[in-house]
DNA sequence: GTCTATATTGAGATAGAC
DNA sequence: GTCTATCTCAATATAGAC
């Protein structure tokens, strides 16, 4: 994956941008205004282009939505791949499900940051929903067969507790900054903690 | 409060709407499509109505998303301040506050909804979050007190801490809705016990 | 690969009649 | 309290030159 906020086009050759860095940029943009407050004209500007010059790049906004929501739900897809060819308890595939959720988040959290604003009003969107819902299904599965090991709570549905895992997961995009003084193992650590232990003191 | 949702313009008299019925029906849509997405022309369409009547009732479309924000916050303040009046500890005071989030979250739920997918590109949604960092303030007080109590853990910081409360008490506005199989009640003790006591099995 | 210019559509908001 | 008609502005997208 390419970082995100990069130095202007880096390029040999001819100046210009690239498709990669044109995504970025609108990624970017998507985030902090809004994908349907974001114009190509706003894009346009911070790339130092016309827009005419971003539609060479990319044939309609709706495309850049689907290439950054694509970055996000392969990551987390992967992950779970990953996980199913481990061969230990459900508890241990379910936690390494959990980290790698949040490995993903920080690793690529501009896309995921943009997945998780997501309503579905297009189709680009819906096809997105679509494939997390996916997501959602398989990692519920995952919580009851630990529930059926004796290794998670048992007094909760399944649904609702990865619900409620996920929704404390992904509210780290709210706040997460890579530069900021948290590394993203120790994120991950603590969140994992609070999610398997709580809140209360041991 | 009122309840959105409801059957069109119960009203006595002449035929027409009132400035409630136009708002929870501006705020449903804006829920559905987006609030940039939402036109004025739409909800006007659902409200049977020309678009100048709607602005009849609200000046301007920022108006009814101020007015709608507005109901999140005042609950979310309300809670607090019952809060604050109690004379426990600080972990009752916090279990108070959580429990009490969760109760504002389902019966306001689509002002709330709205609160949450705030972004601060106006001065009425700036005005939005400097609140809402206003109260997660106050809560992470809460929880720093709870920690120098001895009650809650104390190897994750309480701003942490707090947001991964909040990230996992917020998402319920992605799933819950009121006609399903859970009331709101059990829901607030699912969420207490997981928010406490975690995932794992005791 | 980038530009200027423009076609086209739809937005928020207003005027003034009924 | 609601309407029709309209103003004004900005959006997505395209045409065609360089």
């Amino acid at each position: 994956m390419s970082e995100l906020n990069a130095v202007p086009a880096p390029k040999k050759g001819r100046p210009g941008v690239d498709r990669q860095y044109v995504l970025d940029t609108a990624v970017t943009a998507f985030i902090e205004f809004g994908y349907d407050a974001t114009s190509m004209g706003m894009i346009a500007e911070r790339l130092g282009l016309s827009k005419a010059a971003v539609y060479h790049h990319y044939p309609a906004k709706a495309e850049m939505l689907g290439a950054a929501l694509d970055e996000a739900l392969g990551g987390l897809e992967g992950v779970l791949l990953e996980a199913g060819a481990h061969t230990g308890s459900a508890e241990e595939r379910l936690s390494y499900v959990l980290r790698g959720a949040v490995h993903i988040l920080t690793s690529r959290l501009p896309y995921v940051t943009l997945l998780l604003r997501v309503r579905g009003n297009t189709d680009v969107e819906r096809e997105a929903l679509r494939r997390r819902r996916e997501f959602d299904r398989s990692v519920t599965a995952l919580v009851a067969a630990a529930r059926d090991e004796g290794s998670v709570r048992s007094d909760i549905d399944p649904r609702v507790v990865t619900r409620l895992l996920f929704g404390m997961i992904n509210s780290i995009v709210e706040w997460y900054r890579p530069d900021g003084p948290e590394s993203a193992d120790q994120l991950a650590n603590e969140v994992l903690a609070m999610a398997l232990e709580g809140l209360s003191a041991t």
